[in-house]
DNA sequence: TGAACAGGTTACCAAAAGGTAAACTTCTTT
DNA sequence: AAAGAAGTTTACCTTTTGGTAACCTGTTCA
């Protein structure tokens, strides 16, 4: 067997950081859109409280996987983005991603009804 | 910017079978192992309750992540190992792990460190 | 007879994660 | 003066997750 070259160490981190509801959403959005207003993002993922939002935007600015920019305007404006920190988990989502859909391609087409029905 | 190609629903696939406290370094010894015993397991992983660790166990069985093994005899012996889904995530975590050392190398470090005085 | 062992269950509890709804701030627009 | 907008905070509640400790099952061995 190949691929044993990581410890539970590394491997703890990176999930810890990425463990929250909407996280994976969130880095979505961030990766096809450079950056996005808070508004927006509360807007764009179905039905989360904007309290919880938040509070996964900072956890994330606090692991330094995105950076959020506030402008002094009025309304103000407030943009967030992916660092390089962020945009470096590039390659890992993808592998992610790769594997749920050639080996758990199952319970993602049930995870896309389940939202075309519920949604 | 490359590695767009993730949607979040594979993500979430993905990243909600990994959820879960103690999975990762039930992975890392499995991975590391072939096959091992529920007792040995629980005995390597330094503070876990046998409950806690029996509902991981159980939920990567029903994620089809890893493979239950019981023979009859006796005292009886239940032996846990990859499947070839559970395999198949060996490049995706390896992906995770080098992110961590090399963008959060610090966090690894401090996480090594809480370990070695705590334990 | 009864302790010991491996794997598992039960009842019960504490902490963390997620959610709802309302209010606050600071300015602009009407 | 009143209403509205963007981002944030507060108080409160429910669900999920992780944890403790005792007990059960069958067989082997002293």
């Amino acid at each position: 067997m190949q691929y044993q070259q990581f410890k539970h160490c590394g491997l703890n981190v990176a999930l810890n950081m990425l463990s929250g509801k909407w996280k994976p959403i969130i880095l979505y959005h961030l990766f096809h859109q450079q950056e996005m207003r808070f508004t927006e993002l509360w807007r764009i993922i179905p039905k989360v409280a904007k309290k919880v939002l938040l509070e996964h935007l900072k956890q994330m600015e606090a692991h330094e996987l995105i950076i959020r920019e506030e402008k002094h305007t009025f309304p103000p404006e407030v943009y967030y983005r992916l660092s390089e920190r962020g945009k470096a988990l590039g390659p890992a989502l993808s592998a992610l991603e790769l594997w749920a859909n050639e080996y758990a391609a199952d319970e993602v087409t049930e995870l896309k009804q389940r939202k075309k029905v519920t949604a």
